[in-house]
DNA sequence: GATGAATGAGGGTTCATTCAT
DNA sequence: AATGAATGAACCCTCATTCAT
């Protein structure tokens, strides 16, 4: 995996991309997403990847294909990389606390600084690049739709064990984490501040809290 | 009020806010949001505005400054305009039904497209401009504190009446309007697209369903 | 009159056109006309002219638009500064002689150096700029139809007089021109060589041995 | 020969040329006709070709050097391909119409587009590669060195038969010439706009009839 | 002989900003 | 309060050219 968001040590070319290829990649991401697409340079962009400005030319054609690959290649990452803990709410002792530990980590995943960053870059030039979503809906800002996916599945064992009662599990699960995630986001200003470890305990038991008013068998 | 927003008709200066310095935050406010910071040209303002380049200057010293008044103004306009039909959620006989209506619309102003629009500027340029939250925290990026608060008003006197059971109504109201805002900021692009009737119907509904399952009086 | 193919001692602004927009205009043809349109350089104008590059922009436009400007201030003065001795061909005793003396004026209005320069740049880039004829025929790429109007009057005042018989005036002062010009741009490259006297005289010469052999009133 | 002008059929290569340096000279020479020397690009060139762009350098070393042996090539081309039909003047019973259809058929020649493309370019640039100039003097611009020289063969005849009485035919048929090409030139931007079947008539015409009125034996 | 990758310099153009009036 | 003219820096992009293979 390419690595994008990694700290600029692993100079090795993962698929086949080439060396000078994947600087400008790492390079380009870091600057889009500190500077946004506008305010971001080619210049600049080369000049800390170590090449020539005309060799990002020649690899991508012109700034907005650059930020099309980069923007890409970074969710393909993001969306590769996240994962929960896998014992979790498999068959638990305790469900409210389950709950509360999987929030934590949906919360920290989601609200990475990187991931957060990378959000409210696509979110900010989502108007002016319509091919930035690849007809996946909001999934492609950065939401999680795979962590969803892995929370239904827990959500549908747990109702067929008779703990939970949810009528629409994959509804749920997308429920649960819209409750942690929306006033995490205006929390932090969609990640632009971190969030406090009280913060995020807070968030995670409140929404625990109200899911299992909500859908536990009675 | 300002009524940056509105269409270009009314040139009364409001507040004894001159002409001319209306215009240009109007002017300012659309390039912005459809530009965003980076992109937008004080030339392209002024000539918009019908004003010298150099007048927009002598108002607000230097784009950072007009941009940020232009924000605030716009801010403070949608703060003011956003309000939900006061019968709504009162004596409700049925209460779902209300619920519904209630979503129903607090979704139609909070992903109005312009303050959608609003909203994706204020998330794009959060971290480049921190003078951009003026302390309030998340409120401040086009959430609807003041809808919240008119919800926990209602939610405090249905429980008062027995019909809910909310032990903490302005958490409860937050999850409400979270449980509609977030699939629907995540369906639209936060706002790029517009959310269709059948999309509202179906997340008022859904939050309005788990809320009742959580928080209805047994 | 702009003065533009003068040495750059007078800066005083003729019709009211400001110095620096001058200044501009002269040192643009002078590198348009020594470079050609597409390798002259805005930057290389700007500083010659002593201002900002921008200021240029803001002058003019663009480069095809200050291009078209500078060449329509030059040919209006080419236009404007060609003359032939007035006495010429009044009432001559020595026809042959005032039509030589004529034809050495005509060509070194036609062929000197900074028209002849003109000329070629007009010819290079007629295709590329369709704007730059102002419907007026080839008259417009440099040649002299004011010299032709001059020379049509003083044949036609000969055939009246009965020392020429020429049936079509007009035509007979064009082709005289043509029988002088024609062959001294092939001779000079279109000019970007001079012509020696000697090639002059006999230049000349054979235009007007010709011209009276066709048209000597018998 | 090589065929520079032609369509882009033949591909094979006439004397011994590789037929990618064929296929370089063909492009490159449109190229430099349609953009001009300083627009036109390398990159352009080796595209159309079908060839890397250092090929290219390899084949002619740099831009100036392809230049001139592409302006050499179809210079060489055009010199060749010129010629008049053969039976003309030869003994004409009308000789004006003689007369009149050698003058067509030198206008077609001379002002083919192609023809004129390729002087045009040659004017444009003699100023700047003074190498463009054999010391052939002003033929080398495009014009018809072998066509006066079949014309003064038929002069001399004709004056050897009585019918005219040039004292110089050399000079008469370049004159001839120069009575044509030199208001064709003016009329067409140098060939930039075609010359109409009526205009070819009265030039035809015109350069006749003043020729015959000079030259005609008594 | 042919290529893809890379380069430094420069292209035209627009930026936010200031000065004189 | 408002303007037109001017600026230096930076923008994205393309140029002719060379190196390693």
């Amino acid at each position: 995996m390419a690595n994008l968001l990694a700290p600029h040590g692993s100079d090795v070319a993962p698929r086949g991309i080439p060396a000078k290829r994947l600087a400008i990649m790492r390079e380009a991401l870091e600057i889009f997403l500190s500077d946004g697409y506008g305010a971001a340079g080619i210049d600049a962009i080369a000049t800390k990847a170590g090449v020539s400005k005309q060799t990002v030319y020649n690899h991508f054609g012109d700034k907005q294909r650059l930020f099309l690959a980069v923007v890409e290649a970074a969710r393909a990452e993001v969306d590769a990389g996240q994962s929960i803990d896998d014992d979790l709410l498999r068959s638990p002792a305790d469900l409210r606390n389950d709950l509360v530990r999987v929030g934590k980590q949906l919360l920290r995943v989601i609200m990475d600084p990187h991931i957060s960053a990378l959000r409210r870059l696509l979110i900010a030039e989502a108007g002016r690049h319509p091919e930035i979503n690849g007809g996946c809906g909001g999934a492609s800002t950065g939401a999680a739709p795979r962590l969803v996916d892995w929370l239904t599945l827990r959500l549908v064992r747990l109702t067929v064990q008779g703990k939970l009662d949810t009528p629409d599990p994959e509804r749920a699960a997308a429920q649960f984490v819209a409750l942690m995630v929306y006033p995490g986001q205006q929390l932090t200003n969609f990640g632009a501040t971190p969030l406090t470890d009280q913060q995020t305990e807070e968030l995670a038991s409140a929404a625990a809290d109200m899911f299992l008013r909500a859908y536990r068998a009675s």
